[in-house]
RNA sequence: AGGGGAUUGGUGUAAUGGUAGCACGAAGGUUUCUGAUACCUUUAGUAAGAGUUCAAAUCUCUUAUCCCCUACCA
């Protein structure tokens, strides 16, 4: 017998061994562990942040440490409180809850500028007055050095009197920034005097007009984190170069400090993003395709933002699991959305009550109705809500001469292993009766329009007949779905698919657009579903986000969509069931 | 004068000098009132080359391939 051991992924090594040396207190002490979520309210959080938050939000827990959302608001230009609200609402939703109260680097703008003032009189900082051109000029390029500013080694007191003047208000946009002075010969392109500071004469969503001057991203993502405490500060990948900056900016405050003085120094640990075949996580790319009406908005079923995949269907649950099974790692990993589906299933399969509804309907006449009695008279069937958790129970489902069928139930000239509805083929309807088919009827362009077949009433409820004189059962090899056609209702059914036709969208021609998939999308109206779903009935589960979820039985699961109502209804196809069958065609 | 990362079955991920394991997928089968689910079986891997070592996915070197870096975005 070998014990199983417990995986643990690098960035758990880490912490594991700050742990023990007592690298942020005391050794031993786990609560020491303070993480971070920190997106720039600018757009919608997509499954790619998801794992951000899954990982840093884990960590905190894992350790009974801290988590923080702290909204990353230096560019007015670019932010809105809608989108503060959103990621809240998404967060939650996910599960994942911070503590305290939500932070805003907002909030520091005034500590922050007081340490540019001490790195300007520590001779670390200086007003540079040329151009955005003359800077990016200057900067040099990969394979080569930068060259100085001429403005690089002015006195200490005139770059206090322009930063002074830019905080006021009295510098026009673009014409001053606030440069570290590290090393304009770095073979680190990001320490070649970063920029500190711009001057934004934009009224920010949270302080207004409070503020002229707004910190640059490397200036001020190190020094909100030591603010907060962070003990590990998780990004991805493409902050590695950044690394260096975050460390030195966060030195050159503490140099010249007594011990007592110096600011908590946080650890940055990169880890890789997600990515997923036939999307693309390019924010720029949502837009385009929100802004162009290639979808219905940012909430779009196809849309692979955290609102998309909600309106789809998708629970919380799942997409937890999914990014638990994409690991913590520095290797640039291409997830299959196949497995995003997987975990959906694994879920919904579990929890989400089965109904009945006919995507694609078909008439079925059972012509010997009369025998059995009254040929108008509805029988009510037994129907389990779901086979996978028995405290569902079941429902009663009216039965009767006239039911919708799916149309690709019923072939006039069946393939072999085809076990459905054909000519003289014999098949169990659903908790219904086994019915076989004698006679169908065609319009003029030889399209099914009646099925005729002659129940057996001996199967009610689905039921194997009696073994005959011999002792031998008949058997069926198909079941149907069915929905009772003089009490059902219409629905407007939405399936998706894919929004790209090729795995990794762009990639080819430099434009997303050329791989986008036309046929995305297909509404169908008119699909007949089982009168249990106008509203809400005792047997659904209390979804915590108040979406109901159900599976049709043989074709997937759906969601309301939120624009349906009692009488328009609404269902997003959230996956089809797995079809081996559909896969041997 | 370029720098920083990465590479283990089809995919994702373990093994931290000592048995290459797990999950998903795929293929086949069993069960089944969902061609679903569940269950069983099979499948296939250390990028290449050299070195160190009793022993290398793991350490060293070379090569290849992929990703990131030249905003007053984050």
């Amino acid at each position: 017998m070998t014990e199983a051991v417990e995986q643990r992924h690098f960035i758990q090594q880490i912490i594991d061994a700050d742990i023990e040396s007592g690298k942020w207190g005391t050794p031993g002490d786990r609560t020491v562990v303070t993480t971070r979520f920190p997106p720039e309210p600018n757009g919608y959080l997509h499954i790619g942040h998801a794992k951000a938050v899954h990982i840093s939000h884990g960590l905190a827990r894992e350790f009974g440490g801290k988590f923080n959302l702290r909204f990353d608001d230096t560019n007015p230009a670019k932010e809105e409180v809608e989108f503060v609200d959103s990621i809240k609402y998404d967060l939650e939703w996910l599960g994942a809850k911070w503590d305290g109260e939500v932070c805003f680097a907002s909030d520091y703008f005034g500590q922050l500028y007081d340490w540019a003032v001490e790195l300007i009189n520590k001779d670390l900082a200086y007003v540079d007055e040329s151009t955005p051109e003359q800077i990016r000029e200057m900067r040099g390029k990969i394979e080569v050095p930068g060259t100085d500013s001429p403005f690089r080694n002015r006195p200490i007191s005139e770059s206090l009197d322009l930063f002074a003047q830019m905080k006021d208000g009295k510098i026009e946009n673009g014409k001053m920034v606030l440069r570290a002075k590290i090393d304009m010969a770095s073979a680190n392109l990001n320490l070649r005097d970063p920029v500190m500071y711009r001057v934004v004469n934009t009224p920010h969503h949270r302080t207004g007009s409070e503020w002229h001057i707004y910190p640059m991203y490397d200036w001020a993502h190190g020094l909100e984190d030591s603010i907060e405490g962070i003990t590990h500060s998780l990004c991805s990948l493409e902050f590695e170069d950044h690394r260096p900056l975050y460390d030195w900016f966060i030195s050159a405050i503490n140099s010249g400090r007594a011990d007592s003085e110096k600011i908590h120094h946080p650890q940055q640990i990169e880890f890789s993003r997600l990515a997923i075949s036939y999307t693309n996580m390019s924010k720029r790319y949502m837009r385009q395709l929100v802004e162009e009406n290639h979808v219905m908005g940012w909430d779009d079923p196809r849309m692979i933002t955290l609102a998309g995949f909600r309106r789809r269907g998708f629970t919380p649950e799942s997409i937890h699991d999914f990014v638990t099974g994409v690991g913590v790692t520095k290797f640039n990993a291409m997830m299959d959305m196949g497995r995003l589906e997987g975990a959906l299933r694994d879920d919904l399969n579990k929890r989400a009550p089965r109904r009945m509804a006919v995507l694609d309907p078909i008439k079925l006449v059972i012509t010997n109705w009369a025998d059995g009695g009254d040929e108008s008279r509805v029988e009510m069937m037994d129907v389990i809500n779901n086979p996978e958790d028995d405290s569902a129970g079941n429902r009663q489902v009216p039965f009767g001469k006239e039911l919708w069928i799916e149309r690709e139930d019923f072939m006039i000239d069946p393939p072999k292993k085809f076990f459905r509805l054909g000519p003289d083929r014999e098949v169990r309807l659903r908790c219904g009766y086994w019915v076989k088919c004698h006679d169908f009827k065609q319009d003029s362009d030889g399209n099914i329009t009646e099925v005729h077949c002659t129940y057996d009433p001996d199967t009610k409820g689905g039921n194997n007949p009696p073994a005959d004189s011999e002792g031998k059962v008949r058997k069926v090899k198909g079941t149907l779905h069915w929905v009772y056609a003089n009490d059902c209702l219409d629905a407007e059914v939405r399936l998706f698919d894919r929004l790209y036709k090729t795995e990794r969208p762009g990639k080819a021609t430099g434009d997303h657009l050329d791989d986008l998939n036309e046929d995305s999308l297909e509404i169908r109206k008119g699909c007949k579903v089982e009168r249990s779903l106008a509203s809400a009935t005792p047997d659904e589960p209390g979804w915590n986000d108040g979406i109901r979820r159900v599976q049709f039985e043989r074709t997937g699961y759906f969601c309301i969509d939120r624009e349906s109502s009692e009488g328009n209804l609404i269902f997003n196809r959230t996956a089809t069931l797995k079809d081996s069958w559909a896969k041997r065609q």
